[in-house]
Formats: C-alpha cells, sequence, structure tokens
DNA sequence: CTATAATCTAAACAGTGTAAAGATAGCTTA
DNA sequence: TAAGCTATCTTTACACTGTTTAGATTATAG
C-alpha cells in the first residue's frame, strides 16, 4: 500500500509519450530551477515548458497562467518558511527572547538559503495576491512571529496587542526582513566595499544586528 | 544671459519636428510616470518612446539599453534621497539619538512618497550595478547614516566601526529598510487583515516601532 | 468498446527589446 | 553662405515573450 508508482517521466524531461503524466509537478520544480537560475524576473512560462519538454501552451491546463504557477511556487515557499519558523519558535523553549532570536535566526537562514524562493514570496505583482490559500500560508507565518511576541510582551491571544507589543513585533519583523533583503542584494559590503558570502552576512553580520533585537517590552 | 531658451517640445509630446530637441529629459520623466503607473516591472521602453512621441528605436541614442535609461533613473532617486536624509540628519541637531530618529523617518517617509522610485532603487536587476556614478551616490546615502552611527556610538571618522556599532547601524538600517518594503508590499495589515493607508503607517505604526529604534551603544 | 474528459500540440497574434540601415536636421568650418 | 560632418531620429527586421484558438491524442468512465 505504501509503495510509490514511480512515473518514470518524472526524472526525463525528454518525453516520447503524447501525455507528459506529471507535467504539473515538473512545472513546479522547473520553474523553482529557474528563478534561482536566472531571478524572479528571468522566468518566463515558455522556458519552463521548454524544460519539461512540453509545447508553450501546455502549462495552460495546469495553471490559469505565468502568474498562477508562480503563486503555487511562492506558495509552497511559505509553507516550508513557516515550518521552519514554527521549528526555531519550538526551540526556543519556555524563553520569550529566546524563540525570538532563533526565530530572526531561522528567518535570514532561510532568505540566504532559498534566495530566489524568498523574493518571489514578497514580490506581490509576481502571485496572485487574492488567492486563499496563500493568503492562509502567509497568515500563518505572520502568526508564527506573532506568538513569540505575545509570549515576549505576556499578551494572551484572543487579547490585542497592546501599541507597544505591535511596536517589538513591528520592529523584530523589519528587522530581519530589512536584513534579508540587504543581504540578497549588493546593500549589504564589508571592509572597502568588498561583498560578502553568505555565510559571513549569516555568521558575522547577523550575530551583530541581533545584539539589538528587542526582546522584551 | 540668464535667460532660458523654452524649447516649446518639453512640454507637448507630441511634436511634429524629426528632431525632438530634448528627449533625454522628457525619457526620464515618462519613465518615472510609467513605473509609478505601472510599477517597476511594468515599464517597457516602447512605452516610454510613445510617450515621449518618438520611434522605439529613438532612447537608444541617450541610453545604452531600458537598463541604461532605469539606471538614470535610480540614480536621480539616489540623490535626492541622500539629500533628504543628509537634512533629517541635520535638523537633528547635536543630539545622535535624535539624528538616527529623523533619518529613520526620512528613510520610510521617502520609501512611502516615491514608492517606485524606491523600489527600483533597491532592484539590483532593473539598473547597471557597476556604474560608477551610481556606485557613488549610494554609498553617499550609506555614510549620511554612518555619520549618525558615529555619531551615537562615539566612533570618529577615519577609524573603523567597532563591531558593537557596526551592529547597531545594521539594526537600524534592516529596520527602516525592512519596514519600507513592508510597508510597500502587502505586509503591513491592520486589525482583522484591513488594508492600512500610507499616512497610517508612517503616523500610527511607524512611531510604534521607532520606540525601538536602537539609539544608543 | 465507446463516448467523454483530460491533456497535449500547432499555429497565430500582439506585444517586447534591440540591431542595422537610412533619413533629417543642426553645427562647424571654411 | 555653403559644404560637410555629426547627432538624432525613423523604418524595418528579428528573435523573443504570454496567451488564445482549434485540433490531435490519450486516458478513463460507463
Amino acid at each position: 500500500m505504501n509503495s510509490v508508482k514511480i512515473n518514470p517521466r518524472t526524472r526525463k524531461p525528454k518525453r516520447t509519450a503524447y501525455h507528459h503524466g506529471d507535467l504539473r509537478q515538473q512545472l513546479l520544480t522547473v520553474a523553482e530551477q529557474i528563478i534561482l537560475e536566472r531571478g524572479v524576473d528571468g522566468f518566463t512560462l515558455r522556458e519552463a515548458a521548454r524544460r519539461a519538454g512540453v509545447s508553450p501552451a501546455a502549462p495552460a491546463h495546469h495553471f490559469k497562467d505565468a502568474k498562477g504557477l508562480l503563486t503555487e511556487v511562492a506558495l509552497l515557499g511559505f509553507r516550508e518558511f513557516g515550518a521552519e519558523l514554527e521549528a526555531a519558535d519550538q526551540a526556543g523553549g519556555a524563553d520569550p527572547a529566546r524563540r525570538l532570536r532563533l526565530q530572526a535566526i531561522a528567518y535570514v537562514n532561510f532568505a540566504l538559503k532559498h534566495p530566489a524562493r524568498f523574493q518571489l514570496m514578497f514580490r506581490d505583482d509576481k502571485h496572485d495576491n487574492a488567492n486563499e490559500e496563500f493568503k492562509k500560508v502567509a497568515a500563518h507565518s505572520y502568526r508564527v512571529l506573532e506568538g513569540a511576541i505575545r509570549a515576549a510582551a505576556n499578551v494572551p491571544p484572543g487579547e490585542e496587542l497592546t501599541p507597544r507589543s505591535h511596536g517589538l513585533l513591528l520592529a523584530a519583523w523589519s528587522m530581519v526582513h530589512g536584513f534579508s533583503h540587504l543581504a540578497l542584494g549588493r546593500g549589504l559590503r564589508g571592509p572597502g566595499q568588498a561583498p560578502l558570502t553568505k555565510a559571513a552576512m549569516l555568521n558575522s553580520l547577523l550575530p551583530l544586528m541581533l545584539e539589538y533585537l528587542p526582546s522584551s517590552i
């Protein structure tokens, strides 16, 4: 029962059969590869079709259009993102400051590990932000952060955030979000404007900043 | 001597003469209008040429290509951005914490007032980041912030930033940069996921966050 | 086994950036 | 003033893009 039917076409992009067999999944896969190689804006639907070995019109049967495909990629990204934030949060145990700090590291770590995915996730013009499922998973990530803030500020779930705790949330979120964006651009430089490796940004720069992460109200 | 020859073609996009007379400047103007109306990715070189009333190939004589034109727009944006940061810095007087806070407000204010320009400025793929003049003006904005940090941390110019002051810089920069990005996306929401006006984000949300702006070392 | 639905291809259209070749106008120099 | 040179612009063309339409093929349900 647990045996999985492995479709040979899943592996070989160059197929000979008229029907692909697993096109939807493979389009998601190659889309991710493309935005990784060429950036979010380097993505083209035709290139995705090409890599999947199908005609340019084939994707339309699985996704409304290019935006629909990218929406799905972003959605999957948010799912993983939320899960990693949650794991970090739980690793923090009962210490709210530690929960917040580990979430912050996980946030930036995700951005640097999956740069294209991360950028896509926050590029509203590239996906359908009206999509219900998308809004749901995005909101979930937000709520993981909110959870740690509530713990730090002693605001029980259900109650509205106080102005001060709201400020704390904004400060923490903006910090990691801004750092991630700067790190993925040409923003962050080392001494003498030298570009930095991702490892350097994560292991050297980020800890310096996190000294200033507001962790209590 | 000081009388300025006003070229009528500067105002009327629909021109009849073969030569435009002020095409370079007008392309910069309409480019800014286009990215404001349609977003950074909504920009097309042909549309810019259309609005300037010239053929699709005309812009090539003033800018290498579409990227070249956008680079110039971003460069002009950075010039104004740097000037506004500098003005805010000076308005802070001798109080380092106040200098930092006013710069932070100016940073976010610029992003919300010129959303398209701001997004373009930090979209490395949309402009030629090897351009020397561009690097210069971008670096200038950075140095205005650095100045306030040096004052706050008591690090004289010339000396390298201490790790702690470097962290302070990263924290402040990331905060305002991240807030700006979230504010321009669909990230920041009010109670009940309701979208917020720019005024609300600037006047209600931002001050809450700035309570946590690290202002001393 | 057949009808229907799902999935794909082929062809076409309007749009894009940019390159090449030619037209026009402004400017310099005699 | 006239000639020639250079800057500026147009026309045309090409290779892309996303998406639509009509038709081909295959899978599947009855």
